[in-house]
DNA sequence: TTACGTGCAAATAATTTGCAGTCCC
DNA sequence: GGGACTGCAAATTATTTGCACGTAA
């Protein structure tokens, strides 16, 4: 499988040259973003490695062990317009940080406590049966699961 | 229906003496806290009035009001130390707040966005159907479901 | 009395913003 | 060239902590 042809990573793209860096040029224009070196190099980090779960901060780790240089601020302003343009899906967990998910199709987490650890689980696999009644002038946007995993005592 | 008397306030309460101010003061100690003035005056804002979801900010603000004398730094300790005790139950939704949920039995939420208000799902009315497969040395904690609701463009 | 609590202010932690300078088209 | 983008540092927001003082048992 090639790098950048994961599900999520591929799914809308309107073209695909074989150079997998050009392609995530082309992604980004296709999302009213300019493919700026910085732009690019998160891209690259982000969708490179099929679906993640980073922090700000993470990426931000990852970005300077890759050199590819980068401010923490561009990093959040990065991540929110990535966001913005659907590539890239906020889950709101416990604890105080933020994670963006690579995977934006419909599916549902295992949050994993104390290693902080967030994990997908695939759209199949898990099934709301009953929604109730929700008042006429509000509509559902999103149903999120999240099933909270402890490692058992020994 | 008394003011103390909602399911979840009254559920494990040892004594019920009629003077719910005492209660109060008993359930607090049967939690192994003592119930010092600041404790009983939250307990009573938050209990007393059935089901509520409350942040630090909202409850610091409802203490003012009240004449309750209490620092933010002790609303903060105190809603840690109820949680702890098993009145509370902290609920993860998006946004930077914490959310302190008076009902702690099993029951699920709707997420108002742009109003930032948490409602109960009561526990009947929404049903995980299958659970996929987890790690053999891991146990589930608990599955949160939160539906997000939109106000309907006009 | 005396350990447990509390208030205050300072410390953290995550994230956002303002603005001068840089870079893509 | 010009507007979009970025870096930096300072500002915000939510929360925690350290320590002197207060209070319930």
């Amino acid at each position: 499988m090639s790098v950048l042809s994961t599900p999520s990573a591929s799914l809308n793209w309107r073209e695909q040259s074989g150079c997998l860096y050009h392609d995530l040029r082309v992604r980004l224009r296709n999302a009213g973003l300019r493919p700026t070196r910085q732009r690019v190099g998160l891209g690259w980090l982000l969708f490179a490695r099929g679906d993640r779960h980073l922090t700000a901060e993470g990426l931000y780790e990852e970005a300077s062990k890759a050199r590819v240089p980068v401010s923490l601020a561009t990093v959040y302003n990065t991540l929110h317009q990535f966001t913005e343009a659907g590539l890239l899906r906020e889950v709101a967990v416990d604890g105080a940080k933020t994670y963006f998910d690579t995977n934006t199709t419909q599916h549902h987490h295992f949050f994993v406590e104390g290693e902080n650890r967030l994990l997908d689980i695939e759209g199949q696999e898990i099934e709301v049966a009953t929604l109730p009644a929700i008042p006429d002038d509000m509509e559902i946007v999103r149903v999120e699961v999240v099933v909270r995993l402890r490692r058992k005592e020994v």
